[in-house]
DNA sequence: AAAATAGTGTAATAATTATGACGTTTGCAT
DNA sequence: ATGCAAACGTCATAATTATTACACTATTTT
């Protein structure tokens, strides 16, 4: 449909994603030279990736959408991440030991990914420093994140998790604002929305903080620090 | 108190720890001689690490055993993971943007650490390709494993939890061992142990499987698939 | 201005889970 | 064989949370 696009336009592309945004302007031409890529184009609802397949190359998405899903085989599907341009994409799995998918990647609108080859991945790291040290950040920060998020859903009471998440948020002032709705915290922490609101009303009563709607204020940050 | 330890016995230690093990014997003096580092030595209870300050370093435990805790600051804390000798230590957070520890390090027994400086690292990781795979691999590995945590944790009833920690345990068999006691399982799913056991028993009456301690049979694994 | 909508706080009831205790079995060390 | 410790299965009770409603506000749409 699209026969004479030069290939210039999506490899340059990729100097927009985080991971090789780092690669110096006088090194990008070089960095061309060395790459191997070819470039995919997807419709809306075309399967990127299925899960259970292997990963063998490092696909960066530069156009469009996608949003990553696990099956449970009596056909429902669970969205598990969603992902716009321009981005790598699954980052943490093309070096592991088993590298197959753990989830599919579906298009949720026409997509342009670039996909290079793992051989070609690690070469350019060696030869790059500055795209191994991004790819390395790149990585350890999913390591960070997921961490983090595994602390908080592991506490095992509501007020655990509001007392970790509330001071987290704080970011050490006493007043601030949520960024998310009631609901989406009570998703992210695996809970249900009423029991989430009820636990912070009764902390609000114990005056450890205030609460009106999105706005917080920490009362008693040493009784929240104590909860977990 | 050992004054006279030839420094290669510690150096060629690092060869036995995950990272480094990939490291052909024929480039092992060539990577020695690049390699620049120091040996710490700590006795038990010495804190090698503190909470909330930074990593510029790669710690490679060649000796002991060290316990990463997190301190809730009423004094109280939380062992988070604990580490045997030959392994490399919070290799996640070294690279990561933020790379202030969120755990202290604190030794358990008497431990021999080598230390590489990051920028060090960055040299061996361009200079010796397996190393550098190896040290991908091990991050990516982490993020697999945390992923995978995550998704057990997040589901919300002990019996999801379950069916899918056993769909997953069993490998496509019907018949297999837990390797794990039920103890440990309900640490790992973040609940109690007789709330874990008594929704086994329910499973077992309900005939989706069997179970005789570790020994279990899956007998409906469609039912056990709709679960989550 | 009226109506839809998203976000919010509340309550009653049911379901799930934690707690703390108990007796039993198993494997291991003596 | 004996004793011990770890792992196991069970139970009653208390605490926590989910579910399913409903009412209220602010914002946006019509």
């Amino acid at each position: 449909m699209d026969p004479m696009i030069p290939p210039t336009d999506h490899s340059r592309a990729i100097f927009q994603c985080p991971l090789c945004s780092s690669v110096p302007e006088e090194q990008r031409d070089d960095f061309l030279e060395d790459l191997h890529y070819s470039v995919r184009r997807y419709e809306q609802g075309d399967v990127v990736v299925t899960q259970g397949s292997r990963y063998e190359s490092l696909y960066i998405l530069v156009k469009g959408e996608i949003v990553t899903e696990m099956a449970d085989e009596k056909g429902d599907f669970m969205k598990v991440e969603q992902l716009r341009a321009p981005n790598p994409m699954a980052t943490g799995f093309l070096f592991s030991s088993d590298n197959r998918s753990p989830v599919s990647a579906i298009c949720s609108e026409s997509c342009v990914l670039v996909v290079i080859p793992k051989e070609n991945v690690y070469f350019l790291m060696r030869k790059y420093e500055e795209f191994m040290m991004a790819f390395l950040a790149y990585i350890s920060n999913k390591v960070s994140f997921l961490s983090e998020k595994l602390r908080l859903v592991s506490l095992r009471t509501i007020r655990a998790k509001l007392a970790y998440y509330l001071l987290k948020e704080s970011g050490g002032e006493c007043h601030f604002q949520l960024k998310i709705p009631k609901e989406e915290m009570a998703r992210l922490f695996s809970v249900s929305r009423p029991a989430l609101v009820k636990v912070m009303m009764e902390m609000a009563d114990e005056g450890l903080i205030g609460v009106d709607r999105r706005e917080i204020t920490i009362l008693n940050r040493k009784a929240l620090q104590s909860m977990f």
